[in-house]
Order: C-alpha cells, then sequence, then structure tokens
DNA sequence: ACGAAATAGTTGCTATGCATACTAAAAGGA
DNA sequence: TCCTTTTAGTATGCATAGCAACTATTTCGT
C-alpha cells in the first residue's frame, strides 16, 4: 500500500485543493473561507452566538471568536453581548454584510454546482453517505482510547 | 440549501476530524500528521528531494522545507544538498527515523483499516473515483479563470 | 558562450486548528 | 442564600497551508 493511497490522505489532499479555490473565489470579497462559513450561517440567522456558531460548524470556540473579531473589523457584523446571558456574544450582520449576501451566496451556489459537475444525485448521496461513515468510525475510534 | 449541505463543507469537516485523530495518535511518537506524511514517503524511497515531496504530496514547497527542518531537529532525517543539482535538498532517513517504521507504518495501516470498517471495497473505491471527479472539476474550474 | 527564464529553496506574512490556561457569568444543589 | 460546577469567551503557543518576494543555481535560446 503506498503512502498516496490512504483514504484520509485523499480526502485530505481534495479538501486542500477546494480550500484553496473557494479560498481565491473569496478575494474580491475580502472574506476568507472560514469567516465566509459565518457569514452564511448568520445569513441564515441573525444573532447567533460565538458558541452557538462554533457548535454547528464543529469548530473550537477559539477560532470563532478569532475570525468575529475579524468580522467586526471588515465591518461585516457587529458584536453585542447577549442581553439574557451577559457571557454570550451575539453576532449581527451589519449593512455591508447584507450587501456581501446579494454576491456571496450565489457564488456558493454556483461553487457548488461546478464542483458536482457530472456527478449524479445518487453518486453525491453514496458520497455523503460513506463521509459519514468515515465521521462515526473515527468517532468511534476516539471513544475506545 | 443549507450552509452545513454544501459538499465541500462536508469533506472539509470529515478531513478535520481525521487529521485531528491521526495528530493523537502520532502524538507520542513525536511526529505531526504532515510530518509523518513526509516519512512515509521517504520510506517507500529514500533520499527524495523537497520538491519532489512537495509535488506529490502537492503542497506548497515552503512548508515541506519547514517541516524537513523540524524532521531534522527531531534527527528523524538528514537535509543533504543534491550532488548533481545544487538547488536540490535531499532528505534522508537517520537510524532513528528509521526505527519510526517499525512501529509507525504499521500504526497507520490499522487506522486506515478502523476508518473503513463497515465500507465495502466497492463503496471505497465509489468515495475514490467521486474524489477524483470533485478534483477534476476544482482543476478545470480553476483552468478557465 | 552569454543573458534570460525557469527552478529549488528560504524567509516573512496571514489565516486556520487545536490545546491549555484563564476570567466572568450563570446554574444548580445543599 | 452560598458555594461549587458549568458555560461563554479570551489569550497564548505551536503546527499547518499557502502567497509573495527573495537568493542561488541550472537550463535554454540564440
Amino acid at each position: 500500500m503506498h503512502t498516496e493511497d490512504f483514504i484520509s490522505i485523499m480526502i485530505h489532499q481534495t479538501d486542500l485543493k477546494l480550500t484553496s479555490f473557494i479560498k481565491e473565489e473569496l478575494r474580491e470579497f475580502n472574506l476568507t473561507p472560514e469567516q465566509n462559513l459565518i457569514m452564511m450561517l448568520l445569513w441564515e440567522e441573525d444573532g447567533r452566538t460565538q458558541n452557538d456558531i462554533a457548535r454547528r460548524l464543529q469548530k473550537d470556540k477559539t477560532n470563532i471568536a478569532r475570525m468575529a473579531v475579524q468580522l467586526e473589523k471588515k465591518q461585516f457584523v457587529r458584536r453585542v453581548s447577549g442581553v439574557e446571558d451577559q457571557r454570550a456574544m451575539q453576532l449581527f450582520v451589519t449593512e455591508e454584510g447584507r450587501q456581501l449576501q446579494e454576491t456571496v451566496r450565489p457564488k456558493a451556489e454556483r461553487f457548488n454546482a461546478a464542483v458536482t459537475k457530472d456527478i449524479s444525485a445518487e453518486e453525491l448521496k453514496a458520497l455523503e453517505q460513506t463521509l459519514a461513515k468515515i465521521n462515526k468510525n473515527v468517532s468511534e475510534s476516539l471513544r475506545k482510547e
């Protein structure tokens, strides 16, 4: 078995390629791929807390905090201490952030279409299911340790 | 379409999960996931140049250089200026690096088996093919720009 | 053979991912 | 109510990913 044949390596390389391309696509909007993910979630539902976003994206709260600060610097969101829970930081999309949505969101969907070109719905579904299995297997391996 | 449903996001999250687990697995060997990739390639063929490794792993030469320096610090490889091409840096596995192979390589294969548990050979093959299609689609999108 | 172009590597910068350690606030139990 | 535990967020440090700019070397065209 060659190094390049491990499935984790193939997934890793595909991911790198995708991330690299997305980064390039977003450059004109002054958004990084991960910052864009946060914006996408906020466009769906404004006012989410950093913690909520971290859970949804399965990311470390540390990173979300940093990205949120960046997004505030770029004036795409406002960070407001929660009214009910003073610890929580809610993120609200600004007018500028709202304008981004008009161009970025369609571009994301076009990109997704380009990536899945010549891949049937069944094949895509199979991919999702296999990835889910891998996720499950890794989680179980973790639990056993 | 929800944010979490983009296929690139699913791939990204699976990759993160895999990388995180591999990192944990390698901790006892004082190897990081990417450093391990370099070692795996060197175990297959010693004396590769940094450039060769970068091409094979489809990574930036910058990172390979930095990881190679780390690996030299840890005394797993020696870095030697190429004889024919003075610009090239060849990496050679040390005795210590060779000893690692005995334990790391089997562990990698066990890990791969755990990750692909309950996934048939056909399903795995389908996954590889779909990932290859995605890679191709991204490359083509890049070329068009 | 000489100058231009390509190539291998290095350094610096930014963004991410994750671990650890910390603060402040909220929740829960005796 | 008081005290412990949990939770949201922040700060810091290391490993990674990739871009840009740079040096040194090699190759190629004429």
